[in-house]
RNA sequence: GGAGGAUUAGCCUAAUUGGUAAGGCAGCGGUCUUGAAAACCGCCGGGUUUACACCCUUGGGGGUUCGAGUCCCUCAUCCUCCGCCA
């Protein structure tokens, strides 16, 4: 949600913002509507004013035996004129409200020009691609020989999409999870927090799913409630409505969830297999700044991301999104994107991590109260994924494969995978 | 699912038969002090306004009334008990 008050004070500035990531919007009509927002309140306040003053003379008077006769139909009449009035102010803050709910961050001043991939910026790679002197399987190809992934009964149960991991390929999967949580609470001091997978109206709009995003989400008709696309949507909402002391940040949580996407219509080449699916797990950073720190902070979580890859020994290379490609909530995006050497070698997203700044706060109403005892600021508010485990489980199998057509253990899995080295078909 | 009770500002707690939210703690600023504590003064939810001032805020939303923290309806959350249940 963006603040009316810097709209109203620099509306072409916001414009021009907006329009570099190819949102074409005109506030002039925004404008409108606020000012006669304002004009509409200060006209209540003053009914209200005589309203209240004619009731507190009417209960004096009464007292003294007075007759009130007359002060009583004043105020009756005030009281029909209020009720036309806010029911007018009703409607013009939901007007405003549909304005302002669509409408996406605005991109800081850092985020790179442009509107498509190409614009990207590259920021670093780390590793090289993995060279193999036999040919390579791809992740379906593998998965089948070892018989630890079955994608065809995942279809029989629920639909294409919903893939199942079986045997060894579960293993590796938890083992993936717990490896990454015990990294990011032991290592990094994140807080472990276990959300639920579910998440009401309130909470997506919140996070701002909602509402663009309605429609790429599973939802429960009968309580209106939608599956997690990401666990973001539950850490961020934990503190909703709050005012934080200040001295109880910065506040850093990490949590597993499965995340669930309709991404409704999208099929071929970038769907294949592991590459997009409507169920995936994944391991979330959330993390809850003063203004001043985070994008200091949002360099380390970007840190604490890599370092999975690092540890995993997987090359992988980190670009920061140029205007066009933000998520909704961001201001700035870096994507860290894993190196996939089956198919002539190919990156593949597995984490994004996003500073919101205000704009989370805004519309979750999170804020924090200074400790000098100034008003309360809202907060900046950080995500990243820390990672998806679909897309990096392709890039596992690919780069861990052997020419028998077995597995190796990645050597920070084995502990978790009760010391297994290698998987065998 | 059923019955009863509760929700007042960051926290805690008041408010005769309906008369327009009283305090305390914590925090911040100041006076005093070598410094601190204590004491005292001020600030301490949000909105409109250059300002003065005014308005709103007793979990959310409605209703009755000249007037609602208080009465009625409804929803949410929490507590106690009953039922069902992994």
């Amino acid at each position: 949600m963006h603040d009316i008050k810097y709209i109203r004070a620099h509306a072409e500035e916001f414009e021009q913002k907006l329009k570099r990531r190819g949102e074409d919007v005109n506030v002039e009509e925004l404008i409108n509507l606020d000012t006669h927002k304002r004009e509409i309140i200060q006209n209540i306040d003053r009914m209200r004013e005589r309203r209240n003053a004619a009731s507190k003379e009417t209960g004096v008077r009464k007292k003294s035996g007075q007759n009130i006769d007359e002060l009583r139909s004043e105020v009756l009449e005030i009281g029909a004129k209020l009720k036309e009035a806010e029911s007018n102010l009703r409607e013009l803050d939901e007007r405003i409200n549909n304005w302002l709910l669509p409408l996406p961050n605005i991109p800081s001043d850092q985020t790179p020009e442009g509107l498509t991939e190409k614009d990207n910026e590259f920021i670093r790679d780390w590793g090289e691609p993995p060279e193999f002197d036999f040919e390579l399987l791809d992740h379906l190809a593998i998965g089948e020989r070892l018989d630890i992934l079955d994608f065809k009964r995942g279809s029989n149960i629920t639909g294409s999409g919903f893939p199942v991991w079986s045997g060894a390929g579960a293993g590796l999967e938890r083992a993936l999870i717990n490896f990454m949580l015990d990294l990011h609470t032991n290592e990094y001091g994140y807080r472990e927090m276990m959300t639920p997978f579910l998440a009401n109206r309130n909470s997506m709009e919140g996070t701002g799913q909602i509402p663009k995003l309605e429609y790429d989400m599973y939802r429960i008709d009968k309580d209106d409630l939608f599956l997690l696309p990401t666990s973001e949507v539950t850490l961020v909402n934990l503190h909703r409505g709050e005012i934080i002391p200040e001295t109880d940040l910065p506040i850093k949580y990490v949590a597993y969830s499965p995340c669930f996407r309709r991404e409704a219509g999208a099929y071929g080449r970038t769907t294949r297999g592991f590459l997009r699916t409507h169920q995936f797990n994944k391991v979330e950073l959330v993390r809850f700044e003063k203004p001043e720190n985070s994008y200091q902070v949002l360099d380390e979580l970007l840190g604490n991301a890599e370092e999975v890859l690092r540890k995993l020994d997987l090359h992988y290379r980190v670009v920061k999104l140029c205007a066009g490609e933000l998520p909704f909530a961001a201001a700035v995006c870096y994507d860290i994107e894993v190196w996939a050497p089956a198919d002539g070698g190919r990156w593949l997203e597995v984490s994004s991590c996003s500073n919101t700044e205000a704009f989370q706060a805004r519309r979750a109403n999170i804020r924090y109260r200074p400790v000098d005892g100034s008003k309360p600021q809202f907060v900046n508010i950080l995500n990243g994924s820390g990672l998806a485990t679909s897309r990096l489980m392709v890039a596992l199998l690919e780069t861990y494969q052997t020419q028998e057509g077995s597995l190796i253990v990645p050597p920070v899995l084995r502990s978790y995978m009760g010391g297994k080295t290698l998987v065998t078909a």
